[in-house]
DNA sequence: GACAGGGTCCATACGATGTAAACACGTCCG
DNA sequence: CGGACGTGTTTACATCGTATGGACCCTGTC
């Protein structure tokens, strides 16, 4: 049983392969959910796609589960990497939410079928009122806002407040486009039309409601949130 | 094989049962699910607590995930349904939305484990921005606001963040409440509190962010709504 | 150079899952 | 009485997550 190749491939193992890690797991994993959405990502076809069978995963994840929320901490901690996310020194406030909401929308048209796991999963730490993930990411926010002359509880009304708008309408812009969709057709035709004859109003307004002026409808909600967010902050410190 | 009874219940079949039918099919996962989460809602546990063979209920629901639709659908028609929600003669437009909301809100309380999948699934219509499932739902929507002055585009702003707003905070608002922890345990200890040490500011805030006063917030959020939509309205339609 | 130790991956196995197909039974209509 | 039909059962299969134990390679020590 030394030779003869039962898997097709020269079955010394570890060979010259690069050699698997945590990183190179998620990115595979990330990939298959991308094209192919949550449901093609087994740990068996992760695997495959990595040259190795299923449970060698094993090493780098706890289980499949943990595969999940690693996938998503990693994706939201890229978002904190990124420089132009980050708060930097001259600007204000306003501008450095408009840029973490920016990174987010990022995040979300980028991987949109994992987007309604960033906003599902139960996060680290549950009491954290609107889990966004990423405790980092949190920390890094409220010090931001209070560096930024925000009182604590200005920062904490912002972060909600910002939390549920972003997951709110990224949640609902991303499951527009056609997220769940059987990957085996790459972009198969889409379901056979809903009949809608009985509901005439929705019928009537349909053009309208399937309009693609997101981005001006993203950005306006948000302006307005920060309005709102800065009224809040000035109350709270006169 | 005629008789000896395999699954300890009188062989043959259909006997005296009430007879299944889709209602008490979806009412039995709906209970499935509300204790014990998503993740407890296989087919086979499903049929065994309809003393049914998981096969069975294949008569009623085309496949699982048609399953969850129907919940879906179903939580979201009997919000429908609720004489509390609809709109009444008297009311103006606001005090609908405000019932509405009130409404939905109900709904993710009593069904916190079902309502990411409120918010996730693709829905029936995705052409629908913002798509809130049930189309009866947002046919009543856009009617009830027309009817109450509102232009076209009025409403169906008025539906896109109205929505997003609903989604995003309710889903936050669930999401904190433990959803996921396996079921087994009716309310185990909660995971052993997350280190925090390497978070300071989180640390620091923590018992703010984990305070209760998500009703305010909520209401204060959804005035806030009510008065960005009616601003809208008003341009649109002067 | 030999050899022990440990890390990495494989092979196998088990129970659970979703669901297709064929079948059995009870009811009702002719 | 006989078939058609609807409802539930049986059996079967592919696939899934993962526990367990063994095979292999690399490295460090003598």
């Amino acid at each position: 049983m030394v030779d003869g190749e039962p898997t097709g491939e020269r079955a010394g193992a570890t060979r010259r392969r690069p050699g698997l890690s945590r990183a190179a797991v998620l990115d595979a994993a990330l990939e298959l959910v991308d094209r192919g959405g949550l449901a093609q990502l087994s740990m068996r076809r992760l695997g495959a796609s990595l040259q190795v069978e299923a449970m060698a995963i094993y090493r780098y994840v706890r289980s499949r589960d943990a595969l999940l929320d690693g996938l998503v901490d990693r994706v939201m901690d890229q978002l904190y990497a990124d420089p132009a996310v980050l708060l930097q020194e001259g600007d204000d406030w306003a501008d450095f939410l408009r840029r973490v909401a920016d990174g987010v929308r990022r995040v979300a048209r980028q991987h949109p079928q994992l987007f309604p796991l960033i906003a599902t999963r139960p996060p680290a730490a549950p009491w954290v009122r609107p889990p966004l993930r990423s405790l980092r990411w949190v920390e890094g926010f409220l010090t931001g806002l209070q560096s930024r002359g925000f009182s604590e509880d200005g920062a904490i009304y912002a972060y909600r407040a910002f939390a549920s708008f972003l997951v709110g309408h990224l949640l609902l812009e991303v499951s527009a486009k056609g997220v769940d969709p059987v990957p085996t057709e790459p972009t198969g035709p889409p379901p056979p039309d809903v009949d809608l004859s009985a509901y005439p109003e929705l019928q009537r307004l349909a053009p309208r409601l399937a309009v693609e002026d997101l981005d001006e409808e993203f950005a306006h909600g948000l302006e307005d949130l920060l309005e709102r967010i800065g009224e809040r902050a000035r109350l709270a410190r006169p």
